[in-house]
DNA sequence: AATTGTGAAGCATTTCACAGCT
DNA sequence: AGCTGTGAAATGCTTCACAATT
């Protein structure tokens, strides 16, 4: 962790300022305004000078930022100027996706190599990348330089897992597993968790709370 | 949307502590103090206290919580007492998987339909649940009672596939593609964009840099 | 004139500390 | 005695307002 005063929240839109300015860039437009970056991210433009303040000054007063420096800078304040290298623990359903999902989409944060502990699966390959023994993971996380771990594995098996790849000198794990990883100070780690995700929504739903309210009222929500 | 003042963490929590009851019940264990769920959680056990709070007096002081009568309360509040109807849309690579591990796991929140629009995929099944094209996605939500909407279309398509979401009624979104989408007061979006969460975890990597590093020159961060 | 960068105010959430039950 | 429920303090994040800069 880099610096611990910046707000985790702030650091999760840069990626999103990231993809706005790319679009930009497309675009050819070379200078946009925080009120700009606003109007296209839903952020507020307080917030995206504040964001990008806190890594330094990279606008121009009464002007704006540079589509294509500021683009240079965030990627670097995250890390992504030279590709990171991530390895992929678990080749379900979800993780071949995410493995194909990233591997054609991202070129900055690679997946270099995908582990399983299935005998059917192992020395197949997702997008070019093969499927490899669980066993594998620590020597072939120092010989590829890999410092993120993706792990989408079934909840038993995620800490053990998680042991591995700390022990490989990862520093960053996303977890899609639902447990509560134990990692030693120092290692981040970010969970998405689709269960908490689909359940938290049903509470936005109007079938919510109230004890003995039944359902199918008439509310048509058309315009 | 229920009650607004209680925070969005909160209610993201208590799918977390249903998971938990879920357990204990299986271990019949049949009380549980906030200490304990604590242990098992990693949130504080005040805040879990809190988190219960908000919804009334579930416990008994000196005692805890009984485990079966907090479980069926959290489902009533998340209004998982009697399922929710979900849809997908986008049967690709991650909502394939997505509806195969929801439907697999989940019976509380059902997705009862999916829906794509490419002809080669439509007819198929997934689980027992057929793909659809996207023109019946109006009028098979309505006769489905369906409140949630899991949208894992391309960007392009994302808003269009709410628009018509929302025309059918549904009060909730689970938004997995990376556009920030419109939607009118009352209807509940929540994004999972994996680009931002794959990008910002490499910020915790060693390979970042100082916040306010004025370096044009390409650094090694390496050991 | 326009737009950034930033201290200060305003909110929201978490943690603290302890009163209140069982 | 033990553990919940909760106002009050602390913390963290966002918004405001404006000085600084081009």
């Amino acid at each position: 962790m880099r610096n611990p005063k910046i707000p985790e929240a702030a650091i999760k839109r840069l990626p999103v300022y990231l993809r706005i300015l790319g679009d930009l860039m497309v675009e050819e437009v070379e200078i946009v305004s925080s009120a700009d970056l606003a109007g296209r991210t839903g952020f507020s433009p307080e917030q995206i000078r504040k964001d990008l303040a806190y890594f330094g000054a990279f606008g121009t007063r009464g002007v704006g930022y540079d589509t294509e420096i500021l683009s240079r800078r965030i990627k670097r304040i995250l890390g992504l100027h030279k590709g990171v290298n991530a390895v992929l623990v678990g080749a379900g359903n979800l993780g071949t996706a995410l493995a194909r999902y990233s591997l054609a989409k991202h070129k900055d944060v690679r997946i270099v190599a995908i582990f399983d502990n299935d005998w059917d699966k192992i020395g197949k390959e997702i997008q070019g990348v093969e499927i490899q023994p669980l066993g594998d993971i620590c020597t072939k996380c120092h010989d590829l330089n890999v410092r993120i771990g993706i792990i989408t594995v079934p909840a038993p098996e995620a800490q053990a897992v998680a042991d591995v790849l700390v022990r490989a000198g990862i520093e960053a794990i996303l977890n899609f597993s639902p447990s509560k990883l134990k990692v030693p100070p120092g290692v981040y780690v970010q969970n998405i968790d689709l269960t908490i995700e689909l359940q938290s929504l049903a509470y936005y739903t109007s079938v919510g709370i109230e004890p003995d309210l039944d359902v199918d009222t008439d509310e048509d929500a058309d315009k």
